[in-house]
DNA sequence: CCGGCCCAGGAGAGCGCTCTCCGAGAGCCA
DNA sequence: TGGCTCTCGGAGAGCGCTCTCCTGGGCCGG
C-alpha cells in the first residue's frame, strides 16, 4: 500500500519562516491591519507569493466566528407530481434567476458568497436550521412562498441574522422586502377600467400563497371602486399551463369576457395562448394584464401589458439589509416595500 | 463556576460536563462512531438535547479537512447589455433552473451543501481559484459555456476535485459530462429530411459556444449525407429575441425555406413567433425542430419539435462524479457522454 | 490461577488562524 | 539627559473539534 505523504499545503508559520518574521506579522500584512513596515510588508507579500500561501478558512472562521457567505434557502411546499420529477419549479421560474442576479450585484463586490439551499419538507427545515446553526453561513436570506411556512419564525428564534422575501404572514420580528402586491394590483384594474372593459375576470395564484391572495384582494378592490361588484377569479399555480386552463375555466362559464388579470406573466403568457387558439383577439375582445414584468412579456404576441416589479432591486435590497444585519447584530427588524408600476405593451 | 457574559454557544466540552463524560465520548456519539455503551450514548444524546448543542462547522473541518459543501460555478463570458443590467442571463435560462434541479437531487439525500458563485472577469476567475483553494468546499462543478475560458485548467492545476459540464476545449484530466451535440443536431437533420424538407436552413448558437459549433456541424454533416451541400445558418444568442432576428435575416436572403432548425428552444419560439408574424404557417411551409426539450416547447403554438437533452440526468452525473473524486483523490479523470433524442411534437 | 487480549473510554496533542498582551526601541519635550 | 509616549513586531493563548494513543478492567485460554 502506497500511502504518499499529501503535499501540506503552506500555513502561516511557513510564510513567517520564509519571510524571516512571526506569524503575527504575516497575518496582520494578509489582514492589511496596523502599523506594519513598508519594507516589511514588501518581504511578506513576496514570501506569500514564494510558498503560494493562501488562507485557510476553516482556522481563520474558528476564530471570527465570521463565514464570509450568507444562504439563500427556497421554501416550498411539498409538490412532486409528473412533470415535476425533480425539485421545486422555483429554479426554472424567471423570477428565481432575476433574484438570484440581484443578490449577486450585491454580494459580489463585497466578496461574500452564496450558499443555495432548498427546503420542501418540515424535516428539511428542522435540519436546516440547525445546520445554519452550526455556523456554516453567517445569515440568510428566505424565499419563502407559502402562508403557513415555520422557516422564518424558526429562523426568527434561532437568533441568526435573516431577512425574509416577503411580509411574514402572521407579525415576528424579522427584516422584510416586498413590493406593495395590492397596489400593484390595482395598477392592473385602473388599466383594465381605463379601456372600458366591462366583463373582467382574474387568473389568481395559488391561494396559500400570500401574495397570490393580495394581489387578488388588491384587484377586486380597485375594480369594486370602479363600479365590478363582482370579478370571477380562476386559480392558477404561476405556470404557462395552469393560465390556459384558467383561461378554458373563465370562458366555459363567461365566454363574454373582455378583460383579464393574471397573477403573473407566465399565466398571462397561457391565457394568451389559449385566447388565441380560440380566435378571440387580444386586445380587441379580451384585454389581458399580467404582471411580475418578465422577460417573456416582451416577447409573447402581443407584447404583455403587465405590472412592472423591480424585483432586482428587491434583492438587492434584501442582501444589503441582511449584510447590515450581520454587521450590527442589534438592528431593528426593517421592512422596504417597493411600488409597482404599469408598463403598457400591447395586451391592454 | 465562572459567570458567563455571553450566551456562548455550547461546545462538546459543556455536553460532556453535563453528560458526566470526556469530550472523546461525546464526539464518538455524535459521530454515531466505534463502540460506545449503549446506556452511555443515551446520556450522551439527553445531554446534547439539554444543552442544545450544534457542532461547530469551522473547528471540525479544521482538523478534517473536509467542508460537505461543493461549488457550482458559472462562468460565463462578460457581457453586460441593456436588457441585460445584472447578471449573467444564465440564470433566467430554463436550461439552468433544470441543472440546478438535477444537482440537488443528487447532493441533497447526502447532505452535501451548494454554493453557487459566478464569474465573468478574468480577474474574477482568479480570484475564485485563489478562494476554492481556501477550503471553503470540497469540489468544484463547473459550467462553462465560452471556448476559451481559462477556468477548467485552472481549475484542474489547483488540485481540487473538479468536474466539468462540457467536453474541455483542448483536452485536460478533468472528469466532465456532456450531451453528443452532433447526434443531437444529426436527428434534427434526420427530421427534417424526413419531412422532405428541401430547403433547409439553421440558426445556430454563438460561435464561441463550443456546444454551439458541434450543433452546426453535426447538423450539417447530416444534412449533408442526405445531399444538402449548403445550409445557410444565422447566428443568435440563445435567447428568444435572438431567434426573431435570425429568422428575419434567413428569410431576407432565403424566402422559400421550408424548413428551420434552432440550436436551442429560445430560439425555436423566437423564430415561431417571427413565422407567425409573416403569416408561415408552421409546420405546413415551414417545419421548425428546436434543441434541449425545455418546458417551453411544451408550450409553443405549434408545440415544438426537438431534440431532448436530459439535462437532469447530467446534472446529476456530474454531482456524482464530483463526489467520486472528492471521495478518492486517486480517481482518473472519467467522461460521460449522454445521447440526446428526439421528441415529436407539432411543429415538425 | 495467571498472562495476554480486547475493548470501552479518557487524556491530550494538535488543526491554522486571530488577537491580546508585552517588550523593545524610537522620538519628544522639558 | 531622563522619563514619557508611541509604534512596531513577537510571544502565546486559545477558538472547538477530531483522532491517536493509552489505560484499566473484564474475559478467555492454557
Amino acid at each position: 500500500m502506497i500511502e504518499q505523504p499529501a503535499p501540506r499545503s503552506p500555513t502561516l508559520e511557513d510564510v513567517a519562516r520564509v519571510a524571516g518574521v512571526s506569524r503575527s506579522t504575516v497575518s496582520r500584512v494578509i489582514n492589511g491591519v496596523r502599523n506594519v513596515d513598508r519594507e516589511l510588508q514588501e518581504t511578506v507579500r513576496s514570501a506569500v507569493a514564494e510558498t503560494g500561501y493562501v488562507p485557510n478558512q476553516a482556522a481563520r472562521s474558528l476564530v471570527t466566528k465570521r463565514t464570509g457567505s450568507v444562504a439563500l434557502v427556497v421554501s416550498e411546499a411539498e409538490h412532486r407530481t409528473f412533470d415535476d420529477p425533480f425539485l421545486g419549479r422555483v429554479f426554472t421560474d424567471p423570477f428565481f434567476g432575476r433574484l438570484v442576479s440581484g443578490i449577486f450585484g450585491e454580494l459580489r463586490p463585497r466578496r461574500v458568497n452564496l450558499m443555495l439551499m432548498l427546503t420542501e419538507t418540515d424535516e428539511a427545515r428542522n435540519q436546516l436550521v440547525d445546520y445554519l446553526r452550526q455556523g456554516h453561513v453567517d445569515g440568510v436570506m428566505i424565499i419563502s412562498t407559502h402562508a403557513d411556512d415555520p422557516l422564518p419564525r424558526l429562523l426568527t428564534e434561532s437568533g441568526l441574522p435573516a431577512v425574509l422575501s416577503r411580509r411574514p404572514s402572521r407579525p415576528m420580528p424579522i427584516s422584510y422586502v416586498d413590493a406593495d402586491q395590492q397596489a400593484g394590483a390595482a395598477l392592473a384594474a385602473e388599466c383594465l377600467a381605463a379601456r372600458g372593459c366591462k366583463r373582467v375576470a382574474t387568473i389568481s395564484g395559488p391561494m396559500d400563497m400570500p401574495a397570490s391572495r393580495e394581489r387578488l384582494d388588491g384587484f377586486r378592490e380597485a375594480m369594486a371602486r370602479h363600479g365590478h361588484a363582482f370579478i370571477p377569479s380562476a386559480e392558477g399555480n404561476f405556470t404557462q399551463e395552469s393560465g390556459e386552463r384558467a383561461v378554458a375555466e373563465l370562458l366555459a362559464q363567461y365566454p363574454d369576457i373582455d378583460g383579464l388579470f393574471a397573477a403573473n406573466d407566465l399565466m398571462a403568457q397561457g391565457a394568451l395562448l389559449a385566447l388565441h387558439d380560440r380566435g378571440i383577439a387580444v386586445p380587441g375582445r379580451v384585454a389581458v394584464v399580467g404582471f411580475d414584468d418578465s422577460s417573456a412579456a416582451k416577447a409573447c404576441r402581443p407584447p404583455l401589458t403587465t405590472v412592472h416589479q423591480p424585483i432586482e432591486d428587491m434583492a438587492a435590497e434584501m442582501a444589503r439589509l441582511l449584510l447590515a444585519h450581520i454587521e450590527d447584530r442589534q438592528l431593528r427588524a426593517t421592512a422596504r416595500i417597493f411600488e409597482p408600476t404599469l408598463v403598457v405593451r400591447g395586451s391592454a
